[in-house]
RNA sequence: GAGGUAGUAGCUCAGUUGGUUAGAGCGUCGGAUUGUGGCUCCGAAGGUCGGGGGUUCAAAUCCCCUCUAUCUCCCCA
C-alpha cells in the first residue's frame, strides 16, 4: 500500500498546542473588548449563494474568491471577509434584532491570493459592526475600541490611522475625476510604499492631467497635528459640501478621542489613506504597528452607509472594523512578543501505582471541583519518567501518592519549581489539603 | 496571475571540482541495578536529499517541469 503524503494547501495551515493557545487567548481578549462595549456574537454560515458575495468587496476580491458549484447546482462561494455576510444577515433579521445592532463575529475567511509574509489563504477575522445608525458616537466607538484592543493585546507602538472617503470624494468631485476615482485612490493609497514619485507616475498613467495630479499632491501632502491638517483640508475643499461635511465629521471624531484619553500620538489624520474595498463611503481605518509597519494593517474598517441596501430597501448604515487575528500573530511572532506557554493543566497526578487508579481518579475530581485543571498520566511508567514528563509541559504541582500514603489517605504535594514536597492528608478532610494545595498554585501562578 | 530567491532527519543546518552504506547539534523515545523531574553519560528510532523527468558508468550536487515557502508587482486582515 503506498502512503499519501500528508500535506497542507498553499496558504492554508496546522496549528499547534503551542499556536493555538496564543491564538486563542487572543480571540478571547477581542471577546472581552467586544462584549465591554456592548457588541454580541454572531455567527454565519463559511458558504453563501454567490450571487450574495459578488461584486460587494472590489473587482480583486470577486477575482480572490473561492467558488464551485454544489452538488445541487448552486453556485456557491466562501466569504473573503465578515462584512458581506453581515450585510446580508442584518438584511434578513434586522427585524427581529432591532436597531442599533451592535455585533462582533470571530471567523475564517477565505481569499485565494498569492500568500506573503503576515498573508494566508485561510485566516480568521475578528470582526466587529454597528449595524442601523449613522451617528457619529460609532465612528467614535469603533476608534476607541480599535484603540482598547490593541492595548490589551499588549501592543503599545501602534498607530490609528484616520481618514473619511467623504473627504477624498469631495475631492475628486471638485477635480472632475469622479469617474477615475478607483484608480485614483489606489495610486494614493500607494503614497507610503512608493513615494510622491511612484504615485505621480501612476496618475499619469491612468491619464491625469498634471493640472490635477498636482492639486491631489497639494492634498495628500497636508501633514501636522490634528488640528492643522483639518484647518489644511477645509481651507482647500470648502467649495465641496460633500467634503466639508467629511472634514466636521472628523473633527469631531478627533476631539472626541482626545476627550476618552486616547494619546494624540496613537491616531493620524491621513487623508492618503483610500482602503480598496468600494462599500466604504465615510470614516476609514488602519492601524499599523509601528514597529512592523510592512507587514500592513492588523485592524481596519470603516463606515458603509450603503451596503445592505443590496439586499433589503430598508436603510441599514453600518460602521465596524476587523482585527487580523493571523497577521498580528505573525507580527507578534516576528517581535519575539510571544510567550510560549503550553501548559496542559496545573496538577499533575502520576499513575504511580496502577492498582490504585480509582484514587488517582477521587483526587484529581477533588481538585478539579475547586476549578483547578488537573491531569492523571495514562500509563503506570516508573515515577521518574512520568515527572519527567510533568516537568517538560510545565505542571506547577505534582501530587504523588503510592499505596503506602493512600493507605494513609495522605498524598505529597510536590511543588515543581522549588522540588520540594509536603505530605498532607486528603481523604475525608479534603479542606487542609485544598488549602495547601492552593498556597502552591497560588505562588507558581503569580511567578510564570 | 507575472517575476526574483530558496527547499537535505520533527527543528537549525553541514555535505568539498558530480564518486562507496548522506552527517552534526537540538528535539523525540529507551536505558544508567526497578518510590521522585530539570544536569550528566550510554543507546535507538527517524531522510523516496520537496516531487517527477532528463544528462551520466555514477546525481543531494548539472538541466527541464512541478509543488511549497519567501520577496516584489497587485491587493488586503
Amino acid at each position: 500500500m503506498t502512503l499519501i503524503e500528508p500535506r497542507t494547501l498553499k496558504g492554508f495551515r496546522d496549528f499547534l498546542p503551542a499556536k493555538m493557545v496564543q491564538r486563542e487567548k487572543l480571540m478571547d481578549t477581542a471577546k472581552r473588548v467586544y462584549r465591554r462595549y456592548g457588541f454580541l456574537p454572531i455567527d454565519t454560515p463559511a458558504l453563501e449563494y454567490l450571487e450574495i458575495l459578488t461584486g460587494k468587496g472590489s473587482e480583486e476580491t470577486d477575482r480572490q474568491m473561492y467558488h464551485f458549484t454544489d452538488a445541487g447546482g448552486r453556485a456557491v462561494g466562501m466569504r473573503f471577509d465578515l462584512t458581506v455576510p453581515l450585510a446580508r444577515f442584518a438584511a434578513q433579521h434586522i427585524n427581529e434584532l432591532g436597531t442599533p445592532f451592535k455585533r462582533y463575529h470571530i471567523a475564517p475567511v477565505w481569499r485565494g491570493e498569492t500568500p506573503q509574509d503576515g498573508r494566508f489563504r485561510e485566516f480568521v477575522q475578528c470582526d466587529f459592526d454597528t449595524i442601523g445608525t449613522t451617528g457619529v458616537v460609532s465612528d467614535i466607538e469603533t476608534a476607541l475600541v480599535i484603540h482598547e484592543l490593541l492595548l490589551e493585546i499588549g501592543i503599545d507602538q501602534f498607530r490609528i490611522r484616520i481618514n473619511n472617503r467623504q473627504i477624498l470624494t469631495g475631492l475628486l468631485e471638485t477635480l472632475d475625476l469622479k469617474d477615475q476615482s478607483t484608480a485614483v485612490l489606489r495610486a494614493l493609497d500607494k503614497l507610503d510604499k512608493v513615494g510622491a514619485q511612484g504615485v505621480g507616475k501612476e496618475l499619469e498613467q491612468v491619464g491625469i492631467s498634471a493640472a490635477q495630479s498636482e492639486k491631489i499632491f497639494q492634498f495628500a501632502q497636508i501633514q501636522g497635528s490634528h488640528d492643522t491638517v483639518l484647518a489644511k483640508l477645509s481651507a482647500m475643499l470648502e467649495s465641496s459640501p460633500l467634503a466639508t461635511q467629511g472634514i466636521e465629521r472628523l473633527s469631531t471624531v478627533s476631539g472626541a478621542l482626545l476627550a476618552a484619553g486616547v494619546p494624540a500620538s496613537r491616531f493620524e489624520i491621513d487623508v492618503s489613506i483610500a482602503r480598496g474595498l468600494d462599500y466604504y463611503t465615510g470614516i476609514i481605518f488602519e492601524t499599523s504597528l509601528l514597529e512592523l509597519p510592512r507587514i500592513g494593517s492588523v485592524c481596519s474598517g470603516g463606515r458603509y452607509d450603503n451596503l445592505a441596501g443590496l439586499f433589503t430597501k430598508q436603510p441599514l448604515p453600518g460602521i465596524g472594523a476587523s482585527l487580523g487575528l493571523d497577521r498580528l500573530l505573525a507580527a507578534l511572532e516576528k517581535l519575539g512578543r510571544l510567550e510560549q506557554t503550553a501548559r496542559a493543566a496545573d496538577v499533575f497526578i502520576p499513575l504511580f501505582d496502577p492498582d490504585r487508579m480509582n484514587d488517582y481518579f477521587a483526587l484529581a475530581s477533588l481538585v478539579r471541583a475547586q476549578g483547578i485543571s488537573a491531569e492523571v498520566y495514562p500509563e503506570p511508567k516508573k515515577l521518574g519518567q512520568q515527572l519527567k514528563y510533568a516537568d517538560q509541559r510545565g505542571f506547577l504541582v505534582a501530587l504523588i501518592a503510592g499505596a503506602r500514603e493512600l493507605d494513609q489517605g495522605i498524598v505529597q504535594i510536590k511543588d515543581m519549581r522549588t522540588q520540594t514536597a509536603t505530605e498532607v492528608v486528603w481523604r475525608n478532610q479534603p479542606e487542609a489539603f485544598l488549602d495547601a494545595l492552593n498556597a502552591i498554585l497560588g505562588l507558581g501562578k503569580m511567578l510564570s
